[in-house]
RNA sequence: GCUCCCAUCGUAUAGCCUGGUCUAGUACGCAGGAUUUUCAUUCCUGUAACGCCGGUUCAAAUCCGGCUGGGAGCACCA
């Protein structure tokens, strides 16, 4: 049996291999990226694979998540199970035959062999290594049994496994981010490759589909690197070329651990339902782990697939810091111009319940989100800044209304004489209300004796009974965008507090 | 426990390869200030780090060794 491994095809080709057992994991998301932009960067392709080896946890819901996820982000590949490709298919489970293939080339040269040892035995033998101190391995027991025995052990139909046979030797690879790295192949033990011919795992399914996609580049995150040496024994085996490794530095929780759920959240799904910007995630995780060098720190997707290299990459893990994540976030929604921005806000607001069909128009609607976008930090803040716009009638702490040292009656003062300013407006605009407010304001504060700049003494007043929150856009703002009916309608209902 | 990886402000990082220009730069955060009726935005100022010990050298954040610390992996998961 003669196959000659195919040379790596010098074009750069390189995967995102994520498998369908859950929602997409932000940590998964940046190596997509990362293998994305190096695939951008060097005219390459990016195979997006599925590794649904594991029947039991894998999904199609999954698989068809991670797809959706990945798109709104904007990573997009050359080949994959919804595209297809040369290579196809990409579907680790709908390439059974071709690892069969393998596993049966494997067996016969003895280079992989049935093992019969139960998962309790193991399990036993596991627990006395660990407790005596030694690296945890497989024996050996079954690698030696003879033909007759294991064939005997076959027709019985006694569970087996089938393992590699783990060369004793020092394992050298170069790694594009750290270097030279050495590993003992003696402390390996021979690894289970496959619970039967139809049945791969995955250590021996990546080898096989890297080598059958000609993947160039195997940029994947840290927690492979010990992986690598036994995948490197099993492309020996099988006569296959090395692709070039590249392992990411880990995303960390705060307390420095690999990200898990707990400090918050991990599936990239949360942080687009919680109102994220796909612009936003991609400028925070690139900059996790990467820089350029310069002090650049804005980038858009097609800006770093210029700038992108792999050389740049750090070797250390880095903290998630979500404070960085808002900024960028808070950034990305005042940079987005407010067609966009509605429309993106949209769906939270009526999901609040907030947005009933007639209540205000478009136009009211983008007015809404231009004064509240300066203090969004997510999407979804919308509800919260701008829920008194939509308010039938606001329920007023009248505690709030006091301004500094004013008194009940003081108050009302102030609230009349808004009444009577805006009630006197013809053309009901934003310069026409802020112009006689401002000199209401004035007026009001040289008669009562006021501090004369402070406008507060009439403005906080009216912003309260307006808005009926601590904090909010300007009085302006809210009484152009309420319109004079509703306006006046809230001062009056103030004004009856007092 | 064993193997491997890693180590600059609280966090992300620049600088390290090619020692001097580093009294260590930037951003987020935090503190203070300016603008402002409030909050936010914007602008200004400040805060704070080369883990430790030894070696090489005229000179070390940068090179070498050790230590310490942190992390990941050790499945019939991927």
């Amino acid at each position: 049996m003669k196959k000659i491994a195919k040379k790596s095809a010098g074009q750069v080709r390189v995967r995102f291999a994520p498998s369908p057992t859950g929602p997409l994991h932000v940590g998964g998301s940046r190596t997509a990226l990362f293998n994305y932009l190096f695939a951008q960067k060097n005219g390459g392709r990016f195979v997006l694979r599925i590794e649904d080896t594991d029947k039991e946890r894998s999904l199609q819901k999954w698989t068809e998540e991670i797809i959706e996820q990945l798109k709104w982000l904007g990573i997009e590949w050359n080949e994959g199970p919804d595209i297809g490709g040369k290579f196809g298919p990409y579907k680790q489970t709908q390439r059974t035959d071709i690892y069969k293939k393998y596993l049966e080339k494997l067996l016969g040269e003895n280079k992989a062999y049935y093992c019969f040892c139960t998962e309790e035995d193991l399990e036993a033998k596991r627990q006395d290594q660990m407790s005596r101190g030694v690296a945890p391995k497989y024996d050996g027991k079954c690698a030696r049994l003879s033909k007759e025995t294991v064939e005997k052990n076959l027709a019985e139909k006694k569970s087996s496994v089938i393992r590699f046979r783990i060369e004793n030797k020092k394992i050298k690879f170069n790694d594009l981010i750290r270097g030279d790295v050495e590993f003992d192949a003696r402390l390996l033990g021979d690894v289970v490759i496959a619970k039967d011919l139809d049945s791969p795992l995955y250590h021996f399914a990546v080898v096989v589909d890297d080598f059958e996609m000609e993947i160039s580049h195997v940029i994947r995150g840290e927690e492979h690197l010990p992986n690598t040496p036994r995948q490197i024994l099993i492309q020996k085996a099988l006569g296959f070329y090395q692709p070039i490794y590249a392992h990411l530095p880990l995303m960390l929780n705060t307390d420095r651990s690999k990200l898990s759920k707990r400090q918050g959240d991990v599936a990239l799904a949360d942080y687009h339902n919680s109102g994220y910007l796909p612009e936003a995630l991609v400028n925070f995780m690139v900059l996790l782990g990467w820089n350029p060098g310069t002090e650049k720190e804005i980038f858009s997707l097609s800006e770093l697939v210029k700038e992108f290299s792999i050389e740049k990459v750090q070797k250390a893990g880095a903290v998630f810091n979500i404070d960085r994540l808002d900024f960028l976030n808070g950034f990305y929604i005042r940079e987005k111009n407010i067609e966009k921005l509605t429309e993106l806000c949209k769906p939270y607001l009526r999901e609040a319940g907030l947005l009933v069909a007639g209540q205000v128009t478009e136009n009211q609607l983008e007015k809404i989100v231009e004064v509240s976008k300066t203090r969004m930090k997510k999407l979804s803040d919308i509800v919260e800044l701008s829920d008194f716009f939509f308010a039938d009638k606001l329920s007023l702490d009248k505690d709030l209304l006091k301004w500094s040292t004013m008194q009940d009656t003081e108050i009302k003062e102030a609230l009349l004489l808004c009444d009577k300013i805006l009630s006197e407006i013809k053309i009901w605009d934003i310069k026409n209300i802020e112009a006689g407010l401002t000199a209401g304001a004035g007026e009001f504060n040289k008669q009562k004796g006021y501090p004369e700049k402070n406008k507060g003494y009439l403005l906080w007043p009216l912003r309260v009974a307006l808005s009926g929150k601590k904090f909010s856009p300007s009085p302006f703002e809210i009484a152009d965008i309420l319109g004079k009916e509703k306006t006046i309608k809230r001062i009056e209902q103030a004004i009856k507090l007092l």
